[in-house]
DNA sequence: ACCCAGGTGGCCC
DNA sequence: GGGCCACATGGG
């Protein structure tokens, strides 16, 4: 199993590789509470790996993960991704060991897994390092370059990541603390009053 | 009775 | 390349 070295490690609760890839299909536009209520379903039924999940029937795995919202699609995209993993790459550890930016143009060509999917999965299953843009971050790193319009994901990842020079390891931990905080200063607004986020934001 | 959540893909222009 | 929309459950 792959190790990771620097904390926040338990940010996210997988304890497995195949945890951490289905928690970050199942987490999209959904609560982790939600989620977390899918994955108890599918250990209960010991369906918890790509394995299972390559060989279990559409209707069945609808109902365990039902609690995650979006299940019908959900759960068609989860075999599809685990059928695939297994039929052309041999194993999810096969393909998490392939080179950083093979395993990125194999996710993006899955159906259900975008940007933000697949670098969730590159950084925290694959433990490759690589700089996850999600809602959050995008709010608040929209704050310190003065809410530049519509700058795209990979431009952004681009500008964060040459900014992280020589500081590679806070990979995790930045992308962790970007989540903390947006949920507890900037929910809804790119712009908020009293937030302490300036301070966070100069350090990039 | 709303609004939102650790997105993605399809369709339209 | 941007602007909508469907997808669905559970919590505030």
């Amino acid at each position: 199993m792959l190790r990771r070295r620097f904390g926040f490690q338990h940010w996210w609760p997988g304890e497995s590789t195949d945890e951490i890839v289905i928690g970050a299909v199942l987490t999209q536009q959904t609560s982790w509470k939600n989620v977390e209520k899918a994955l108890a379903n599918l250990k209960r039924e010991n369906a918890l790996s790509i394995n299972s999940i390559s060989r279990i029937g559409q209707r069945k795995l609808e109902r365990i993960i039902k609690p995650a919202g979006f299940y019908r699609q959900k759960a068609r995209r989860l075999r599809n991704i685990s059928a695939s993993m297994i039929g052309q790459y041999g194993s999810l550890d096969a393909f998490l060991h392939m080179k950083k930016t093979d395993i990125r143009k194999a996710l993006l060509e899955f159906d259900g897994i975008g940007n933000e999917t697949a670098d969730a999965i590159i950084l925290y299953a694959a433990d490759k390092r690589i700089f996850v843009i999600d809602a959050y971050t995008k709010r608040i790193i929209s704050r310190v370059y003065g809410f530049e319009k519509d700058i795209g994901y990979e431009e952004l990842q681009k500008t964060i990541s040459e900014n992280l020079k020589g500081r590679e390891w806070i990979y995790k931990d930045f992308h962790a603390q970007f989540v903390r905080l947006g949920k507890e200063f900037c929910r809804t607004k790119p712009f908020c009053e009293n937030c302490p986020l300036d301070e966070v934001c100069k350090s990039i």
